[in-house]
DNA sequence: TGGTTCATACGAAATTGGTCGTATATTCGT
DNA sequence: ACGAATATACGACCAATTTCGTATGAACCA
């Protein structure tokens, strides 16, 4: 049996962001990180990051006295749960739906690169 | 000044699918719906759509004995919103990296209906 | 008409997520 | 060597969400 699937609360998902990002870091540095956009106590950046510990989201090195934290959790599977969910809860299970919206609401702006890799991916279902 | 947007909870959301199926329903309908899938008592789905009510997520009709339950915020602002949330918490801020998620991760098939207007939408866009 | 059923209202417990204060230990600089 | 800085651990609190028990009243029917 492989471990029961966590769903990180919103908090855990910024710390989360912040490690995909660096891979590495000690609490110090993703409080810093996240100082930048909340106004948050240090305390509390590390009580979070403990409970992902305990929950199995990060993996941590406790062989120096400050705790160097990774993700435990890959990026993409998470998001493809999230994912997942929001699809069967908001979009009655169609993703096309979902895709419609995300690309039709018009006020992000999609580069020429971007719009590139979609043409392809659509390629690709195309010829299935 | 409009009505400041009230997010919808993981269980009010719920309770808002049902509504935006049916449009109109009371609470005994809604939680019959609900209790399908999870294990809940009357008086918890009533609870919460008394909440709903307050928060002004549905209307309702008093006049009979038996209140007739309606959703009083759009599904498309609703969906609009939730996903932009995702995007920027989980993305990055890149709609098409979620597109590419939802799209690619290929346990979902997409109809050839449903490719033709993706392909609609990617000509427009390639048109700015 | 009296009892069973079914509706709303409401209070309050249980849970969860997020916050921080404080205790305690280690390290560092002078 | 000793005080300041910095680290973890941990308990407690608060607010929001979810849960449900119980009170009360309307409707139904035998």
């Amino acid at each position: 049996m492989s471990a029961k699937y966590v769903k990180p609360t919103e908090s855990e998902l910024e710390i989360l962001n912040i490690l995909w990002h660096r891979d590495l870091a000690t609490v110090r540095e993703v409080h810093e990180e996240l100082a930048k956009s909340k106004d948050v106590g240090y305390t509390t950046t590390l009580k979070l990051m403990q409970i992902m510990h305990e929950k199995g989201l990060v993996k941590r090195d406790e062989s120096m006295r400050t705790h160097v934290y990774q993700p435990a959790v890959n990026r993409e599977k998470t998001q493809k749960h999230l994912l997942n969910k929001m699809i069967d809860s908001l979009f009655g299970g169609s993703s096309t739906q979902l895709v419609l919206q995300a690309l039709g609401n018009g006020d992000q702006k999609v580069s020429a690169e971007e719009l590139e890799k979609l043409q392809n991916l659509i390629n690709n279902l195309k010829k299935q």
